[in-house]
DNA sequence: AGAAGAGTTGTAATGATATTACGGTTCGAG
DNA sequence: CTCGAACCGTAATATCATTACAACTCTTCT
């Protein structure tokens, strides 16, 4: 009788083509497009689009990466309590990235809740400027 | 001697592809990208992105279109208080938005502040169905 | 009336972001 | 050793958005 392998679980193994990716997200310390990490890696060997949005994909799925929606672009995940409600923080100067956890009791889905809406994510995303580059402003 | 024209002052006045496009919007009740409703607008002349994305711009500028960010989409705007912090939920089924106000005191910004940055603009887009949606669940 | 600036228009081309298709390879459990 | 799941590379394509340019319409100023 034939039954079904059980899926591999997940955390899956990094694979090569995630570890690189997470390298170079990591090391840059900002938001990137996927095309932008993909220039990074060409020395590496990697051509494609698509071999940079399969890392993505699973690491995403891990949550060792998030997508910052309103850039199109992929940050490294910095800290964040995945259970907890959380945002980013996002420096339209730098492109640096904020991680934070929203404060408990930040009512966000109360009132699409109220109208039977089901949430099964949230984004919240905040634009700005850090402290640093607000600093600096002067000086460009 | 020659002094500088002062510019117009927004609002300027609607455009007809302007008109079009917001039409569209609100007929269709629901978010819709650039290239649908260029679609839906080839009846009525328009043949380049570019004739909906110019619409789009100033629709947005004067708030009567909202962008859905992590949809790369747009809606009609149906209500809100622009002065007061707002919200979308996005029903991933039937792609309706609700667009919500926060509630005084969701602290939405309070821990980046705490942290020296400056949040120009905030975007809250929830995910999830919709109460309708939810009900016909079954049935697909 | 006519010159000039700001805004709009249409057409075309291009750029930027993301996915699908396909066939081959690697890994691990039976 | 076989099989299925996951992964890989290559190519093509789909989707979303912008740039460039020349013509036209306003309005305002002279």
């Amino acid at each position: 009788m034939y039954t079904r392998q059980k899926p591999l679980l997940r955390p899956r193994r990094v694979t090569h083509n995630q570890e690189l990716v997470l390298d170079v997200l990591r090391t840059e310390g900002r938001a990137m497009t996927a095309y932008q990490i993909l220039d990074d890696l060409s020395d590496h060997g990697l051509k494609a689009p698509v071999q940079v949005y399969r890392a993505l994909d699973s690491l995403l799925e891990r949550e060792e990466v998030h997508r910052i929606e309103s850039l199109n672009a992929f940050v490294a995940c910095s800290h964040r309590d995945h259970r907890a409600l959380g945002g980013f923080a996002i420096c339209d100067d730098c492109r640096r990235i904020w991680e934070f956890t929203l404060p408990e009791g930040a009512e966000i889905t109360a009132v699409a809740d109220s109208k039977g809406f089901e949430t099964h994510e949230v984004m919240v995303e905040l634009h700005g400027s850090c402290a640093e580059c607000k600093r600096g402003e002067g000086e460009r």
